[in-house]
DNA sequence: ATTAAATTTGCACTATCATGCAAATATCAT
DNA sequence: ATGATATTTGCATGATAGTGCAAATTTAAT
């Protein structure tokens, strides 16, 4: 558990699931194709970003979903999936401030200079 | 090559590559142990943070140096890591804004009252 | 009840990764 | 040069991950 400037605070593990979450190419493309859309889509729809069987784009939505990224819902024979605005965004904004906030605002200019 | 909302553009592998990076949870650890420092810190100094070998530490670092998260200085017999402030905060402020705006507002509140 | 459509699961295979330990390398001090 | 300190690299090992294919499951339609 990590306290950060603004208040928030970071569990490690769950941290750490979502950006292996994030890890894959294939999951990245799987997000930004719901990204475009701005709607929920089935597994099938989002499928079309990656060029790998069917089954593997199914896994990769699960394991979006379960780090908190994605929201699953059962449709019919269908699975919605679709952007979970709860926790990521404040998350990556929290982490933002934090790495822009965390040192003297001359931190990596010096570093420059003395290259 | 994703293009973004704010303008911002992202290649997905370089992404993809930052996120690998973060999802290992010694490599969080030393990150928010040099982001808790404030300063530039050397390879044996992070590594209080994490009971791993010291040449762990040092190949976690460099994981995240090429990743483009930490900077990278050679001083003396030393090697000193910090904050990389150039690419990764933009990047978290970027993809926030993404999930944010991608979706019309009621997005996620109607997913929850069918639930 | 059968059939069709959408998704998931089991299995096998290959590749990558985190780790520890020992040895090697680099740099500084004496 | 010798020795000390800081870091890196080589090697082995166990664990995890991405993928495709076929079979199983779930749900809707006829």
């Amino acid at each position: 558990m990590y306290a950060l400037p603004d208040g928030d605070t970071l569990d490690l593990g769950t941290l750490a699931d979502s950006f292996k979450a994030l890890s894959d190419p294939n999951r990245l493309r799987l997000l930004f194709e719901l990204l475009g859309a701005g709607l929920e889509q089935n597994v099938g729809q989002t499928a079309g970003c990656c060029n790998v069987d069917l089954s593997v784009v199914s896994r990769h939505l699960a394991v979006l979903h379960q780090a908190g990224i994605l929201t699953r819902e059962k449709r019919g024979k269908a699975v919605l999936y679709g952007i979970d605005q709860t926790r990521m965004p404040a998350t990556f904004r929290a982490l933002a401030d934090a790495l822009e906030f965390c040192c003297p605002p001359s931190f990596n200019r010096i570093r420059e200079k003395e290259k």
